[in-house]
DNA sequence: GCCGTTTTCGGCCCGACTGTTTTCAGTCG
């Protein structure tokens, strides 16, 4: 799939086009850049079975953008973005990344003082030559020497499993300090933006809430960029404040008064694309959309703000949840009352992967059915590493069979139903790692590949596939591998994965773990349309991780899965059942 | 460069904040 590197490579011209100050391409290519991105299906099959004509059907691909997407897949590059880069300075796509740095800003660093890259730029600041350019002052250059700073710690976006215990936490001790002291709605206080839609990595947190008038907003901002928590305070006007926490967190607080509160909370959750169909759609219904309401072209008048469902029923949609606002068909949707019902946290009602000190959990057998339990859960399976995973502690047979008569005993103390499972490698000729006679012992079988990484797509493929085949496997766990921000995936034929994956009535694993989110929203879009059966697990591998579930529902529902996609909110019976048939 | 129940030409989301200027340009989300 190059889906992405063709994204990539679209965003950089346009970085280039913008830095050469040609007007509306830039936009036109990250438009482009954002659906191929966000597109369901493989670019290159696409071009494969349809040619450039299928290539234009994307929107905001034109005939030219076509062509260079096919000239990309054929020669693995593209002349002209090859020259755009040859007649553009080397360093313009980093230094672009530099917050308060435009292509302005930029073009008259690199003739006034031949500014070029980041190193340039860096002892430019240090030779204090910035400040006596016109047009720029002390500020502006402090201000970069603080932004290069900023890019240099860490410019990488941070997990859904860092962020979103973050935000809470700086909401409760800003409901803290308002209580006493503003006269606001504190359920009001709320994060928003890409953390809002359980994105799987989060760039800064925003932060909205309601206050009337001037004074209680002015509190509002004071109480945020005082807190302890905070390092240094970017920005503060009268609708929005910017911090940097201690840890390097930047965290945005925007204040709005109640008629616009719901008009802000859509506009500020984004995603910026989908906002902007929505505008449209505001604009062709006569109508104009701001983060301050929907007012009407002609009177001026608004007519929604107040909340978010206000705002979408004038424009006549129903109201889209968070997680499918990423601008993929979900406005038709909505206009069509086609949505989703989404699966919620209430749905679950069990944990099918969750390991214990037997192999290398951190929580004892009974610590871990005890968190579940006073989760509220039905039942968990116990699924620790099979043999051949030395490297985690994976069991010996006897080990295994230790760990049955473990189970069996302390069932008696619980009302949660335990079922006996295990972790199985899928050996490299696609085998599994226990011999059948044990695996048909075991009430759950999560099958997962841990190692041969560097395989060929072929193999990798053949392998899955294999163990997808084998009667004695429920579940594929992390289907694709990866490691967010640290590792790709392994080299993988998914259609021919989930092809045999519904052949066989076998389940995917959305996996919660904060670092993997395996499968992704967008591989389960995919997977969805095969028809397949998904588990949402937390991995745990001690008794805190249990809460990861929210991370991993997160990203089911960003992947348009409804609760009878996921066998995990059947009911124990109804599970049972399931598996049995399974095994048949 | 893309796109069209307002247009095949002429538009392209909209508003806030900062800094450097004295009314606004640049940048950001």
């Amino acid at each position: 799939m190059k889906n992405r590197e063709i994204a990539e490579l679209l965003y950089e011209a346009a970085d280039i086009l913008e830095y050469q100050q040609v007007e509306w391409k830039p936009r036109a290519y990250r438009k482009a850049a954002q659906m191929i991105e966000n597109l369901g299906e493989d670019v290159e099959k696409t071009y494969e079975r349809k040619g450039k004509e299928g290539l234009t059907e994307i929107p905001g691909v034109g005939e030219s953008i076509a062509a260079h997407i096919a000239e990309y897949l054929e020669t693995g590059k593209v002349e002209k973005f090859e020259k755009l880069k040859e007649k553009a300075p080397s360093g313009t796509v980093e230094l672009m990344e530099i917050r308060g740095l435009g292509a302005k800003k930029m073009k008259k660093l690199a003739d006034a003082l031949g500014i070029k890259t980041l190193s340039d730029l860096e002892n430019a600041i240090q030779a204090h030559k910035i400040k006596r350019l016109e047009g720029f002052g002390e500020k502006t250059e402090e201000n970069l020497a603080k932004a290069v700073e900023q890019y240099e710690k860490g410019h990488d976006r941070m997990s859904l499993g860092k962020a979103l215990p973050l935000a809470e936490e700086i909401i409760a001790a800003l409901k803290a300090r308002c209580k006493s002291t503003c006269k606001i709605d504190l359920s009001k206080i709320i994060y928003t933006g890409s953390l809002r839609r359980m994105k799987e990595t989060i760039g800064d947190i925003d932060i909205l809430a309601e206050a009337e008038g001037e004074k209680e907003v002015l509190k509002v901002m004071d109480a945020f960029v005082s807190l302890p928590e905070v390092e240094q305070v970017m920005l503060k006007g009268s609708t929005k404040s910017s911090v940097i926490l201690k840890e390097g967190t930047s965290i945005d607080l925007r204040v709005v008064p109640p008629e616009s509160y719901g008009a802000a909370l859509q506009y500020f959750t984004g995603s910026k694309e989908h906002n902007i169909e929505l505008r449209n759609i505001a604009i062709r219904e006569g109508y104009k959309l701001s983060e301050y309401g929907l007012y009407s072209k002609d009177s001026g008048e608004q007519v929604a703000g107040k909340s978010e469902e206000e705002v979408y029923n004038k424009l006549g949609l129903a109201c889209i949840p968070p997680e499918l606002r990423e601008n993929r068909e979900e406005i038709k949707a909505a206009a069509e009352s086609a949505l989703p019902k989404l699966v919620e946290a209430g749905d679950i009602r069990g944990d099918l992967h969750i390991h214990t000190s037997y192999s290398e959990g951190q929580g004892s057998l009974e610590a871990m059915v005890g968190r579940a339990e006073a989760l509220g859960y039905e039942y968990i399976a116990i699924t620790d590493h099979s043999r051949s995973q030395r490297i985690a502690n994976g069991m010996e047979i006897e080990t295994l069979k230790d760990q049955w008569k473990g189970i069996d005993e302390i069932s008696k103390n619980f009302k949660i139903k335990i079922l006996k499972g295990s972790e199985v490698e899928i050996l490299r000729d696609g085998s599994l790692d226990y011999p059948e006679e044990i695996l048909k012992e075991l009430d759950v079988v999560v099958g997962a590949v841990h190692s041969g990484f560097l395989a060929p797509e072929r193999k990798m493929t053949e392998r899955i596939v294999i163990a997808l085949e084998n009667r004695c496997l429920d579940i594929l766990s992390h289907p694709s591998g990866r490691l967010i921000g640290k590792r790709e995936g392994y080299e993988v034929n998914f259609e021919k994965v989930f092809e045999a994956a519904a052949a066989n009535r076998k389940i995917l694993e959305i996996n919660s773990q904060p670092s993997r989110l395996d499968l992704d929203d967008e591989l389960i879009l995919r997977a969805k349309a095969f028809d397949i059966k998904f588990s949402i697990s937390s991995d745990s591998h001690s008794t805190s991780d249990l809460a990861f579930m929210r991370y991993g529902l997160g990203q089911a529902r960003r992947g348009w899965l409804e609760k009878e996609d996921i066998v995990n909110t059947y009911p124990y019976s109804g599970l049972n059942e399931f598996f049995k048939k399974l095994k048949l």
